[in-house]
DNA sequence: TTATTTTTTTACCATACGGTACAAAAAAAG
DNA sequence: CTTTTTTTGTACCGTATGGTAAAAAAATAA
């Protein structure tokens, strides 16, 4: 069990879950990879067997780190797949993306994007973990489009798959694009004009306009 | 100089070119920090006094990558950028860098987000060239859509800056969706989708549906 | 006080990293 | 053949990495 309220032995000297925010910041920030031991625990403000006895080891603490940001930076996500139509849902899924991407209290970009997309093979289980992530949210995104579909919100032709994955390309764009300096208004501009195209593309018929002379 | 062509001494046993490629390869899977020297050495079949005499050191060799990435499998920017039209520019650019992100040939995605998008403090001034690159594209972009609303492509409203880094996402997030194992075709698609949107942002009036009872 | 439990501190371990010195090898030049 | 020039192979260097052993310190329980 992680939670430890046994009140024998020395008491910790420091708070796990505010740790773990540190931790959560720095991995963020330089990626799995990227972060070593002492940047972890000058962060944390403890050291190293202290990190390996609450955390395990640097692995589950990332596991742990993501976790968190599941829950907190990225807690816009589940909420905006609850959202009672398909419209509503990609407005909140798009700006609440900007915003989290260009908070200016936090690090910039997405930690499941940033946190390993490319690696040493010592990394590649951390890397198989965010895939996975990327893919599950992807494929909930896909399941909420196809209930909209299924509820006569979409007209009949349009391919929810192909439309998650352009909620999806938004989302790690965006935080692509705020991890390069882009300004949390800029990138509202931009979710305004992926919202527009979220509902032209939701109306039926995609024509590419062939028409023009 | 790099091109060493001169006939005295004992003759290189590799081929330059193909050892950069090999290299190139290497970075773009494994980004700059996850890439060892093994690693490297190995996939160019050259040992490290080899590829210190001929490329300079690790950082050199990684700018030399992005260099031959950007001529070869990136090439299709600058000329996307000459199209004569800012619709067929976005449609180059659009289908163009769906098509590089899944090339079945090559690595999945962009180098210039992989290569070094989160690392340790060591590799800061690598990833500053990547983001000083990011940054020049998307304002390349910006100012060829500049140029078409000055030769009145657009309407007078249309925000050249905001639209620059919409292409941006675009290209980004698809590139993020190959490493996470979209298909070459799925990322056709969203480039439909998106150059859908890239229409219906250029011909004025980007109203949000705010008349949704 | 003494014994017990847990955390902290310090010091250490094996391995891998980027990078290099040095001598052997392979070619051309004299 | 000898000299000169350059590349190759091997062996090495200092440092940083993730991780741990062992003792000191701080709390409770008896």
């Amino acid at each position: 069990m992680t939670g430890n309220t046994s009140t024998i032995g020395r008491p910790r000297a420091f708070d796990v879950d505010k740790a773990l925010q540190k931790a959560l910041e720095v991995f963020w920030e330089k990626g799995y990879e990227g972060t070593s031991l002492p940047d972890l625990t000058e962060a944390m403000g403890i050291n190293k067997p202290s990190l390996y006895a609450a955390f395990g080891n640097k692995e589950q603490l990332f596991l742990k780190a993501i976790e968190l940001y599941e829950n907190r930076p990225c807690g816009f996500f589940q909420p905006a797949l609850l959202q009672p139509t398909a419209y509503l849902m990609a407005e909140q899924m798009l700006f609440g993306g900007a915003a989290a991407s260009s908070d200016p209290s936090l690090p910039k970009g997405c930690l499941m994007v940033q946190g390993a997309l490319s690696c040493s093979d010592n990394a590649n289980s951390v890397k198989q973990v965010l895939i996975e992530k990327r893919r599950s949210g992807e494929l909930q995104l896909q399941q909420r489009l196809e209930r909209a579909k299924a509820e006569g919100e979409f007209a009949a032709d349009v391919d929810c798959a192909a439309l998650a994955c352009f909620l999806g390309v938004q989302l790690h764009g965006m935080s692509i694009q705020a991890t390069t300096g882009a300004s949390s208004d800029k990138l509202q501009k931009v979710a305004a004009i992926a919202l527009e195209a979220f509902v032209a593309a939701t109306s039926g018929k995609a024509a590419v306009p062939e028409s023009a002379s």
